[in-house]
DNA sequence: TCAGGATGGGCGATTATTCACATTGGTCCG
DNA sequence: CGGACCAATGTGAATAATCGCCCATCCTGA
């Protein structure tokens, strides 16, 4: 939240406050269950004087979505610039759980999105998920050795996603069983140590 | 979907067929994205109607995660009626695999409770979550060290439950990428088998 | 002076909810 | 057996609130 704008000016723009007003408000309860005047309200404004910055609700939930995409897309990128090895997935998947933490409004999106399967849902596979699984995501070395010839590596990608993603999206109902606030430093770490645990047992692990 | 009235009558009465469609949309939209005018036209009745069977629309959505909270409540309470072994472990974790295979609809109205942080989220965690998290809980036996004194038991509990219900809740936005319908009696080997493979690794895994 | 941005007012559509009324099926009574 | 009652259920019309959106107007800073 509270995204800065780019330029060298001290105070963000009136359209970057309405992006991160909506940023949550859509990341909260979803695009339809947003109204117009809430996120003016938020900003301070009156909501016609949104119709100055974009110009209607679907236009203002494509700029947020826009603008959430390119903030995340830089680690898998990343990720494909070189050879999958463990070390590099251990890595990426460290990346993208402190990403997840620090801005939990694009899981929250998404699961809006895939819940009910909106139009918005199409743009999402492509621009997230399908590099997953692309043949070039195969983890290179015999070190991996659970999944091999299981046919389960593409559901193994999409489980450990599932847990970065659905950690932002239901630990905040866990938050009193935990006794931790999900998204403190202490709770990041302990997230953090545990799919890492899962990972190195996954990669370890030698057959039954 | 279509839960039959328990009766012995053959065919489910107004108010089951009200309660099926709104599961099915408040699942789908969540709670205020839902209409009344749309779960009526569902059902085949004008919304005026729904009054005669459900004082509200908030009395309409309790009715409705009040059935679905009783249909999902038998596994763990099985589990909890005896001593918590891996084997059962194992058993536990399949029923509910297959349980939220089957209607995936508590899931998604928990997913939705989740993001939007309504007033439903309190009664959802002590009859859902709080169970799993009792020192009752705890694992026999020294089979599993892999968490033994690290204080992530707690934290893996709900990894394995996010792993099922996210299943639930993004597989469809998967399904193209996976090439396989998520609901289909195949992916529910498939994603038995991956969350089995995970569950077994984390029990034999013996440290780095 | 002028353009970008904010505003109040208002329009049409949708929503939850109420109410008076019609229809129905069954029960009791003569 | 037939008709009178009644409770349950469905319906159209209406209401107040909210929503997305448009427009004419006004303010302000360069």
């Amino acid at each position: 939240m509270t995204n800065q704008a780019v330029s060298k000016d001290q105070r963000p723009t009136t359209a970057d406050r309405i992006l991160d007003a909506a940023e949550d408000l859509f990341a909260e309860k979803g695009y339809s269950a947003t109204s117009l005047g809430d996120v003016a309200d938020r900003v301070g404004i009156r909501s016609p004087s949104l119709y100055n910055h974009f110009k209607n609700k679907e236009a203002l939930y494509q700029a947020v979505l826009e603008r959430l995409l390119t903030e995340f897309s830089a680690p898998l990128a990343e990720l494909e610039s070189g050879p999958v090895t463990n070390d590099r997935v251990f890595y990426w998947l460290e990346t993208i759980v402190r990403q997840h933490h620090a801005n939990p409004n694009l899981a929250r999106l998404l699961q809006h999105a895939a819940l009910s399967g909106g139009p918005h849902t199409g743009e999402l596979i492509d621009r997230l998920f399908r590099p997953m699984f692309e043949p070039r995501a195969e983890i290179e070395g015999a070190s991996i050795s659970l999944f091999e010839n299981t046919g389960l590596q593409p559901w193994a990608v999409m489980a450990f996603n599932n847990l970065v993603m659905s950690y932002v999206t239901m630990a905040p109902m866990y938050g009193e069983l935990l006794g931790l606030d999900p998204f403190s430093e202490e709770a990041l770490e302990k997230q953090l140590s545990l799919i890492k645990t899962l990972l190195r047992a996954v990669f370890e692990y030698k057959g039954a």
